[in-house]
RNA sequence: GGCCCCGUAGCUCAGCUGGAUAGAGCAACUGCCUUCUAAGCAGUAGGUCGUACGUUCGAAUCGUACCGGGGUCGCCA
C-alpha cells in the first residue's frame, strides 16, 4: 500500500480497537484528520495531526493520546523514529528503505490503483454557449474545465455524462433569425446596410446566411429555415470544441425538451406544491426608465426563499422565460437519477444560482442529489501586457479558433485550468508562446522530454532495454539522495491529489501538482551536474544507474499520466 | 442600494475541508555551459496574508463589521 492509504488504515484501526475499549465514544469518520508530508523536513517524512483532532472524544490531552497512538505504531517495522511535538502533532520518520519499497509498489500498481471513493452518477453541462455566433475565449475556460473536471471524476471512477445544453429557442433565436433575414433580403436587393440595434453584429452571420441551402430558402417554411441555421452554427461550435479536444457526450436542445407536456407537468407540480402565481413582479431596483409596466405573469415564489423577489417563471405573453426552461432542463436531469448535477456557468451568471437552486431543491425536497454550480471568470486577452482590442459593438472579437491556432491547444487547455476558475486569468500571447520556464506547459514537458533522452542513453550506454527491464521484481536499496526521497515521496502522493481535485472540482491542483513534480526532477538533473556522483547514469555502475532510472521511469509515467488526463501532450524530444 | 466573487512578496498566483518557521513563478541581484538537452540548475533579496473585533490550545484559513476592486440586479441568457 502506498503510505497515505497504509497509515490511514493503521491509525482507523488504532481508533476502531480503542472505541471497543471506551464504549461511550462512538468514533466517526476517518476522515478528519490529516497525513501529510509536512514541509518541514525536521517535523519528520509524514506528519499526522490525529491526536489533537480526537483528544476530546478520548477526554485525554492530545499528547497523552500522542503517546498512546505511538506505542501503537511503534510495531511498524519500517518506523525509524516517533516524535511527538508540541501541542500534539506525530511526527513519523521511516527509514530509507520504506521508500524504496513505496517507489516499488508505486510501480506495481500504478495502472490499476483502486481509488478510495464512492461512485457515484454524475452529469455536467458546461458551454453551452448560445447558438448565435462562433466562441471566444471566454467560452474556452468554461469548456476545458468542464471537460477536465469530467475527466478527473471519471478517472476516480465517478460515471460522468458531459452535457450541452442548446438554447435554441427564445429572443435570441428571434434576434438571430431576424439577423440571417436581413442578410437574405439584402443581397437580393442588394441594398445598402443599415445597421440595426436588433440585428448581431458582426460578419459570421453574414457568411452563415450565405451557405444557406437554395431549396430550403425558397421553400420559405421558416422552421426549417431556422433548423438550416441552427445547425449550421452548431457545426461551427462542435468543430471548435473538438479542435481543443473538449468532448460532450450528449447535446440537448431546449427547443425539444420544452414540449408542451413538460412545461404542464411543470405547471401543475409548482402549483401543488404551492411555489407558483399569477401576480406582479416588484419594479426591480435598476430599472429607471418609463418602459417599465406592471403587467400580470406566472411568478416563482423566491422571495420567501431568501431571493430579492419573486422570478417570473412566464412572460405576460404567455412565452416561457428562461428561468422556466432552465427548470424543466434541470428538472430532467434530476428525473435521469444522477446523485450529482455541476454546471460550469460564466461569472455573469452568478445571480441566477440561488434562484434556479432554489427552485430545484423544492421541487424535490424528497430526493437526495446535489446542484454544484461552478462560475468561471475572466479572460483578459493580452499581448506582452498590453490589452487585446476587442470590439464588442462590431462584433469582430478575437474567435477561440483563432487563438487555437495562434497558440496550439496544450498552452490553451493548461492556461484555462491552471488557476482556481474564481480567479481571473491573463491569457498573454507572448508569455503563452515562449518557451522558457515563463510557459509551465513547455516545462513540464520538457521535464517529460528530458527523461525520455535519459532512458534513451541509458539504453545505450548498458545495451539494455529499460522497459524490458523486469521493475517489479527489482530491489531497490541505493536510492539515499535527499533529491531522490523527495521525488518519491511526490510520486507516491500523486493519487491523493487527483482524489482532492476530484472531490473539489479544481484541475488546477493537478496542474500545480506537475509542474512542482517537474521542477524537483529538474533540481535532481541539476545536482548531477554539480557532483558527477549523482549523475542519473553513471557509467561503470550499472546498478545504481537503474536504480535510478527506475525513478526517472516514474516520474515519466506520473508526467505522462498527470498531462493525459489533461488531454496535453508530451513530446519524447524537444 | 441588494446579492455574488476577489483582496497573500513589486507583478501573476498556490496555500483556504483551522495546525508547526506563509510557498512558487516572473521581475531584480550573484554564480554554473570541456555537460546525462543552459528550453536548465544553484543562491541572495523581498510579507502588518485589506483593516478591526470575535471563536479556538492554535486563524491567511471559520464568524461579524468595515475598507478597496470586479460582477450582477426587467419578461436577455
Amino acid at each position: 500500500m502506498l503510505y497515505h492509504d497504509f497509515l490511514k488504515e493503521k491509525l482507523t484501526e488504532f481508533l476502531d480497537s480503542e472505541k471497543v475499549t471506551n464504549k461511550e465514544k462512538k468514533i466517526e469518520s476517518s476522515d478528519l484528520f490529516s497525513i501529510e508530508i509536512p514541509s518541514n523536513q525536521n517535523f519528520g517524512d509524514i506528519s499526522t495531526n490525529i491526536a489533537m483532532v480526537y483528544c476530546k472524544d478520548f477526554k485525554i490531552s492530545p499528547q497523552d493520546l500522542a503517546k498512546k497512538i505511538c506505542k501503537s505504531l511503534k510495531r511498524i517495522n519500517d518506523i525509524e523514529k516517533l516524535e511527538i511535538v508540541a501541542p500534539g502533532f506525530i511526527n513519523i520518520f521511516f527509514k530509507d528503505i520504506f521508500w524504496s519499497n513505496q517507489l516499488e509498489i508505486l510501480m506495481k500498481n500504478f495502472n490499476n490503483y483502486k481509488y478510495s471513493v464512492k461512485k457515484k452518477k454524475i452529469c455536467i453541462e458546461f458551454v453551452s454557449a448560445n447558438p448565435t455566433g462562433l466562441m471566444h475565449i471566454g467560452h474556452a475556460r468554461g469548456a476545458v474545465l468542464g471537460d477536465t473536471i469530467a475527466s478527473i471524476l471519471e478517472e476516480v471512477g465517478h460515471e460522468v455524462a458531459r452535457e450541452y445544453y442548446i438554447n435554441d429557442a427564445g429572443e435570441q433565436i428571434k434576434k438571430l433569425m431576424k439577423t440571417i433575414n436581413f442578410y437574405k433580403e439584402k443581397d437580393a436587393k442588394s441594398q445598402n446596410i443599415i445597421i440595426e440595434q436588433e440585428l448581431y453584429p458582426g460578419d459570421y452571420l453574414k457568411l452563415i446566411s450565405k451557405e444557406l441551402s437554395k431549396e430550403k430558402l425558397d421553400s420559405e417554411n421558416n422552421a426549417s429555415v431556422e433548423n438550416q441555421v441552427l445547425d449550421l452554427i452548431m457545426r461551427d461550435i462542435k468543430t471548435d470544441l473538438q479542435s481543443m479536444k473538449v468532448n460532450h457526450h450528449s447535446f440537448i436542445s431546449e427547443k425539444q425538451i420544452s414540449t408542451e407536456k413538460n412545461i404542464n407537468n411543470l405547471m401543475d407540480e409548482l402549483r401543488n406544491k404551492n411555489l407558483s402565481y399569477y401576480g406582479y413582479q416588484d419594479k426591480p431596483k435598476s430599472v429607471s426608465d418609463k418602459n417599465w409596466k406592471r403587467e400580470k405573469q406566472l411568478l416563482f415564489k423566491s422571495k420567501k426563499l431568501g431571493d430579492d423577489m419573486d422570478r417570473a417563471l412566464l412572460k405576460p405573453n404567455g412565452e416561457l422565460t428562461y428561468f422556466m426552461s432552465d427548470i424543466i432542463y434541470h428538472q430532467n436531469k434530476v428525473d435521469r437519477n444522477y446523485d450529482l448535477l455541476i454546471n460550469i456557468w460564466g461569472i455573469d451568471h452568478s445571480g441566477y444560482v440561488t434562484r434556479l437552486k432554489n427552485a430545484i431543491n423544492q421541487l424535490n425536497k424528497n430526493k437526495s442529489f446535489s446542484l454544484v454550480v461552478k462560475l468561471t471568470s475572466l479572460v483578459n486577452l493580452l499581448e506582452g501586457r498590453q490589452a487585446v482590442k476587442m470590439s464588442k459593438r462590431s462584433g469582430n472579437y478575437v474567435t477561440l479558433r483563432d487563438v487555437v491556432e495562434k497558440v496550439g491547444v496544450d498552452v490553451l487547455r493548461f492556461m484555462m485550468i491552471s488557476r482556481n476558475a474564481d480567479k481571473k486569468i491573463d491569457f498573454d500571447f507572448e508569455i503563452v508562446k515562449s518557451k522558457t520556464k515563463d510557459n509551465p506547459v513547455f516545462y513540464i514537458q520538457y521535464a517529460y522530454a528530458r527523461c525520455m533522452s535519459l532512458i534513451n542513453i541509458f539504453n545505450q550506454t548498458f545495451n539494455l532495454n529499460l522497459s524490458n527491464l523486469n521493475i517489479d521484481n527489482k530491489k531497490l536499496s541505493r536510492l539515499n539522495l535527499v533529491e531522490e526521497k523527495i521525488l518519491i515521496k511526490k510520486l507516491c502522493n500523486f493519487f491523493n491529489i487527483i482524489i482532492s481535485a476530484a472531490n473539489n472540482y479544481e484541475p488546477h491542483k493537478l496542474t500545480n501538482y506537475l509542474f512542482d513534480l517537474a521542477k524537483d526532477f529538474h533540481a535532481y538533473w541539476g545536482v548531477g551536474r554539480l557532483e558527477p556522483s549523482k549523475k542519473i547514469i553513471i557509467q561503470n555502475d550499472l546498478e545504481i544507474s537503474k536504480e535510478r532510472m527506475i525513478l526517472v521511469f516514474g516520474i515519466s509515467l506520473i508526467i505522462k499520466k498527470g498531462m493525459s488526463l489533461l488531454k496535453i501532450s508530451c513530446p519524447e524530444s524537444m
